[in-house]
DNA sequence: GGAAACCCTGTACCATGGTGCAGGCCGTAT
DNA sequence: ATACGGCCTGCACCATGGTACAGGGTTTCC
C-alpha cells in the first residue's frame, strides 16, 4: 500500500504519517526500489490507535510511551491500567482547574447589571485588583 | 520605573514584558534619552490584569480584545458581561470534552483485571478498534 | 509518449506563550 | 576609571501537532 492509500483509509494527511514516522510513533516501512514507502494494513491500525488515544486525552509523547509499553514483554495489563488511571487523574485536575475558572467568571458576570458603566464593571475591576478573590 | 522594576513588582520576566509590548498587550512606553523604557505603576497594573485574565482562561488574543473593549467608548458593562458569558460557554465545552475522555478511560480501566495478559488488555484493544465506543 | 497525479527530501511555517542568547550600550558604585 | 549589573535589539529556540512548499523523481492513464 502506498502512503496516500494509508492516509485515505486512516483519514489523515500524508504529511502527518511522515511526521509520525519522524516522531517514532510509526515504524519506518520498507521501500520500493524507487524509494516509495510500502505499507500494510498494520499502518492504518497504528494511525487509528494514535487517533483514538488522542481522543482519550493522550499527547503524542504519552502515546509513544503507551506504544513502548505495549511492545515491552515485561508489561502487564495492570501496567496499562495504572497508566490509564494516572491519565484519569490528570484529566480530573484539568477539569477542576476549568471548573474554578468557570465559577469565578460566572460569579463576576452575575454581578453585572445592564445599567452599569464601564468604569463600574465588576469584571474589569476584578481583573485590575492586586489579588482578586476570583479564580481561587 | 525601569523595566526590571516593573518585572519584579508584577512577578514576570523582563522578556515577557517586551513580548507583551510586541503583541500589543502593553503600550510602548516613553524612552529616556539613552533608549531605556520608562514605566509608571500603570504598567504593573496592566500586567496583573493580563495575568488575572489568563487565570480565568482567556488567551492573550482574547485579552487583547478585552483591553480594546475596555478602551472603546461605545463599550458597556453589558458588552463585557456578554464576552465573559461566551467564555463561560467555551469553558463548559472544554469541561464536557474532558469529562467524556475521563469517563471513557475510567470505563476501560475498570474492565482491566490483574491477571490479564497484554494480549487481552481492554484498553489496548479499544484503542485498536476501528470505531471504539469509548470517547463518544 | 506525454501529462497528470503521485511520491521523495528538506526546510520553513502556523498558533500559543513565552525563554534565551549574542553583541553592544548605559549607569552606578567603588 | 573600570568593573558589574541592567538595558537595548534582533534573532533563535522550547514544546505541541501538525501543514505547506520547493524542487526533484516515478507511476499511471489515456
Amino acid at each position: 500500500m502506498k502512503i496516500g492509500d494509508v492516509a485515505k483509509r486512516a483519514g489523515v494527511n500524508v504529511q502527518t504519517i511522515r511526521f509520525y514516522e519522524r516522531k517514532g510513533l510509526m515504524e519506518a516501512p520498507p521501500r520500493t526500489a524507487s524509494g516509495y514507502r510500502q505499507y500494510t494494513g498494520e499502518a492504518v491500525r497504528r494511525i487509528r490507535f494514535i487517533k483514538h488515544a488522542q481522543e482519550l486525552g493522550f499527547s503524542l509523547r504519552e502515546i509513544h510511551e503507551l506504544l513502548s509499553l505495549r511492545v515491552d514483554p515485561h508489561t502487564t495489563c495492570a501496567d496499562i491500567q495504572q497508566y490509564a488511571l494516572e491519565k484519569v487523574e490528570d484529566i480530573e485536575r484539568r477539569i477542576a482547574s476549568l471548573t474554578r475558572m468557570k465559577r469565578a467568571l460566572s460569579t463576576l458576570a452575575e454581578r453585572c447589571g445592564t445599567d452599569r458603566t464601564l468604569g463600574d464593571c465588576p469584571i474589569l475591576d476584578a481583573l485590575e485588583e492586586q489579588d482578586p478573590k476570583v479564580a481561587g
